[in-house]
DNA sequence: ACGAATATAGAATCTAGATTCGATGTGTCT
DNA sequence: AGACACATCGAATCTAGATTCTATATTCGT
């Protein structure tokens, strides 16, 4: 630690933060697009423009890396489906909500999700488990909204809720490997779709009339 | 080739088909362990109870082992997809059984989908784009069952079937990858499941209504 | 301007892992 | 039995890539 001014060293550590994100950053880039074990420490001191031997100084090893982009992955997706649940409203509404915050952040921080989707399980054991506890509280909030959903009879009483939970977290992840071309079309428009899938499914006697002055007008532009 | 007896080429043919089939299931399920960057050729060999050099006489590199692998990978998709939509039925059945013939390639050859969902980007230019005109045109084929059930009434109009068709791929891909015991589900019952929520969706009212009433009354939380 | 801590460079190390090559074993046909 | 093609081994090569260490440069508070 310093051993300067409280102010100098707050200044200082806040530099340090800064660049220590951006190496973390310049690795959640580099991992995403080339898969853990296909980056070499060479490619992500390119990214910025910096001697290979100098990320040493910023994480103890690649592995520590991999985790350190993974956590922030999660935590961005943990916090989000957190304030939705906060929320008060019906299972399906919350649902959408869910969906709608858990791509907004494929949006916020496409490296860092990416990398936790495809390449957490190269972690090892305790930190793969670390990770997984954050990863599982999101299952467990969708699920738990789709159950409460069943018990208040807005959903289908058959139905599976952890299946179901499974199923639209599968979907919505599949997302983040998507061609540029589908993905660009806009995150809003895709979660509000895969809203309406999930809730309503394609067929058509699945979604209400329209005269039925129900919010579920067309997509969109 | 042998310069023997036709018989004896053949039982040879097939005798050497068959370890090299070994070979490169071998590299299958390492890869889709590891995958492909993760894997080294000495664990394959392990799992072979083999030298690793030995492995280079049945396949000239690590890469083009894994693009067999992913090659094999599609192929039965491709072939079990096109059998479905050869036969006469509404498309909502179709998309089931569409969805029923993927999801069972993941009980037939878990290893091998597994590689090819999860590792295929790692191929190079060539061989990815040659493995990609393959998956594409699965992709392809769901897309036109939503079309065709769109344009025949009984998929709502306002669906997008493009990004429909990327929703199941990806809820159905997912599959693959969860954990034994979500996966123990037997596949079967998950396909099922699917069909039923791609169509109808997770409301109650989702479902085919037995007389024309749509009570969506929401339901107070 | 000075000194303490920080940040980066440079060179060196050390190992694992892909690929090559020649030698050897093994079964099969004539 | 002898020849031949196939299958595997053993050793060697060759390189890339992670990590370590030491030296230098930079920055900031005083």
């Amino acid at each position: 630690m310093t051993t300067h001014t409280p102010r100098a060293r707050l200044v200082h550590n806040i530099r340090v933060l800064r660049r220590a994100d951006e190496v973390i950053g310049a690795a959640a880039r580099v991992f995403a697009e080339r898969g853990y074990h296909g980056t070499t420490t060479q490619a992500i001191a390119d990214v910025l423009g910096m001697r290979q031997a100098s990320l040493y100084y910023y994480f103890p090893s690649k592995e520590a890396a991999l985790e350190e982009v993974c956590a922030r992955g999660t935590d961005g997706f943990v916090e989000a489906a957190e304030r939705v649940m906060r929320e008060d409203m019906p299972p399906l509404k919350k649902l959408e909500l869910l969906i709608a915050s858990h791509l907004a952040q494929f949006e916020t921080m496409p490296d860092y999700v990416r990398v936790f989707i495809n390449e957490r399980r190269y972690l090892p054991d305790a930190s793969r488990k670390r990770v997984g506890r954050k990863s599982r509280r999101i299952e467990r909030m969708i699920e738990e909204v789709i159950q409460a959903g069943i018990d208040s009879g807005s959903i289908r009483p058959g139905a599976d809720a952890h299946l179901a939970m499974l199923a639209v977290l599968g979907m919505c992840n599949a997302v983040i490997n998507w061609r540029e071309v589908d993905r660009g079309r806009d995150t809003r428009r895709i979660a509000a779709i895969f809203a309406q899938l999930v809730a309503n499914g394609l067929a058509r006697n699945g979604s209400p009339p329209k005269h039925r002055g129900q919010p579920k007008s067309e997509p969109m532009p």
